[in-house]
RNA sequence: CGGGGUGUGGCGCAGACUGGUAGCGCACUCGCUUGGGGUGCGAGUGGUCGCCGGUUCAAAUCCGGCCACCCCGACCA
């Protein structure tokens, strides 16, 4: 049972975005600040939703073939130098540890960025003959970047997270192991998180260090703003090169490897907190809520008191032996609006209230975190409570999700005319998604990253339009992209 | 690393301009009261005012320096 928390209310979400943000990631408790610049402490609430992430994503990862592993958090500075962009890309970032055991290293190591480098370096040492092909590692790990400026959840300088990497005998089966995995997250993000995606490829630019082909699920943010959630690399045979990943092949030919990697990060819980909270704090989508059901009894007289919490704790233990995540608040002393909000701040996605009126007539309140006012409580035969409570926390998981595919659609919007776009980016807020049609050149994608600050996000794969004019120079353009303001 | 802001009980703030030995709200403890949307009342606990130095009889307050954190930018999952 949560300690009682202050009751100050949050920052207006309309008013000012950044402060609600952290607003609710404090107290809903999902995470505080730590002494140490940068880097975050996870309170319960707030891994329990990790967890929850873990659990699924873990079991869908396997699904494919990936095996866990763990490899080791210090890597030798010299494997971060063998690919070029590779190091380019994280030298700025890394933290290296230049002592231990009271002495100067002989080599500096570095805290892993992420795990490329020493997978690689073992992979070298595993992989001989095609016959050992594919080899799909998966690992959850925290790694660490030495970011300049650092948001709750969104950017840390250590986060957590799971990261992919296989190596395999062809281009073909690489490639189609990135896609695989894209739509992995896809599925889980817009399945379990209730937040629907952009897809695509990265433009060049914005693509992985290392990296032949980078795809992304993007998501859009309650303030308008973008969001990358999770990424997909083809690595080509840049890695297995510059760590020599060679095997024989059916003819005896000695080959290098085609690799993938693959991560999603504890970004995730930031991605929900700004896509379905409100003012009212934390609205968490029943799939992967720490509390799903908490029930509130509500009484006056102590003999009131005896028959509520009776029936009360018998109906959380049936909707507990029915697999739900459900909590009891038999905290004394606190009057029931108080608790109402205090759960609501928490985002527990249904909550039952349980008083002598109730028992009376045989019938409870279910109060739905997904809706607001009268809408929201709706009455249930408490002989049905668990079927009932489960078909509703699958509609409050549904309408989380087409809330939040609403807020998507609306915020799409399409420019043929360069000056059209740039109104619309610079505008107040200045939010969304445009799509628009753009050539692949770098300097138009630079142009507009300096006009507007919007960056690529997303390439639609697979596009079967006619094609259209660059929204930049006006040269013909193949394909259509998504740009935004990002996280 | 540039711009802005803030550092005073656990949290949010006032006090600073005009130096005089620290105050308010919330939380916390105890008692009563109340309980279907943040109950009410009373009594309490808790702070060397971010750090270092200077001015002064006297510094939260004035002066100098430093540090930390938050927000906005550039860079990035």
């Amino acid at each position: 049972m949560p300690e009682k928390q202050d009751t100050r209310k949050v920052t207006p979400r309309s008013q000012d975005f950044a402060e609600w943000y952290n607003d609710i990631v404090q107290r809903a408790e999902l995470a505080d600040y730590s002494p140490v610049r940068g880097c975050m402490v996870f309170r319960p609430d707030g891994f329990a939703i990790w967890e929850a992430i873990q659990a699924e994503l873990d079991r869908r990862i396997k699904r494919t073939g990936a095996r866990n592993a763990y490899f080791p958090v210090l890597i030798p500075m010299s494997f971060l130098k063998k690919e070029a962009k590779h190091v380019e890309g994280f030298a700025p970032e890394v933290a290296v540890v230049t002592h231990g055991g009271g002495k100067e290293l002989e080599e500096p190591l570095v805290v892993r960025p992420t795990s490329e480098t020493i997978i690689n370096h073992m992979f070298a040492q595993w992989i001989h003959s095609h016959r050992e092909l594919p080899m799909m590692l998966n690992q959850w790990c925290n790694v660490l970047r030495w970011e300049m400026r650092t948001r709750l959840f969104l950017r840390t300088a250590e986060f957590l997270w799971q990261e992919g990497h296989t190596a395999h005998a062809t281009r073909e089966e690489a490639e189609r192991e990135t896609l695989t995995m894209l739509e992995v997250y896809r599925g889980f993000v817009e399945e379990y998180l209730a937040i629907p995606l952009i897809v695509g490829k990265k433009s060049a630019a914005e693509r992985f260090p290392g990296a032949e082909e980078t795809y992304t699920i993007e998501a859009l943010m309650g303030d308008g703003r973008a969001l990358q959630c999770g990424t997909s690399h083809f690595l080509g045979q840049n890695f297995a090169k510059a760590f020599e990943i060679k095997f024989l092949d059916e003819s005896n030919q000695l080959r290098f490897a085609w690799q993938t990697s693959w991560g999603v990060s504890t970004r995730l819980l930031g991605a929900v907190v700004m896509v379905h909270g409100d003012d009212q704090g934390l609205r968490l989508p029943p799939l992967v809520a720490g509390t799903q059901v908490v029930v509130v009894p509500i009484y006056r007289k102590p003999e009131e008191e005896a028959a509520v919490m009776a029936s009360a704790r018998s109906i959380a233990e049936a909707l507990q032996a029915a697999d739900l995540r459900v909590q009891l608040d038999s905290r004394e002393g606190l009057t029931p609006g108080f608790k109402f909000n205090d759960w609501e701040m928490r985002g527990v996605p249904l909550r039952i209230e349980l008083g002598p009126r109730d028992i009376a007539s045989g019938e409870l309140v279910f109060a739905r975190r997904d809706l607001k006012g009268a809408e929201a409580k709706s009455k249930a035969a408490i002989s049905e409570v668990t079927v009932r409570a489960k078909t509703v926390l699958g509609q409050i998981q549904k309408s989380l999700f087409d809330q939040a595919k609403a807020a998507l659609a609306s915020q799409i919007r399409e420019f043929d005319s360069y000056s059209a776009l740039r109104k619309q980016l610079e505008g107040e807020g200045g939010g969304g998604f445009a799509l628009v049609y753009w050539c692949g050149e770098p300097a138009c994608e630079t142009k507009i990253r300096e006009e507007t600050r919007a960056t690529c996000r997303a390439i639609p794969i697979g596009q079967s339009g006619a094609g259209g004019k660059c929204i930049v120079c006006g040269k013909s353009a193949a394909d259509r992209a998504y740009f935004a303001k990002a996280y």
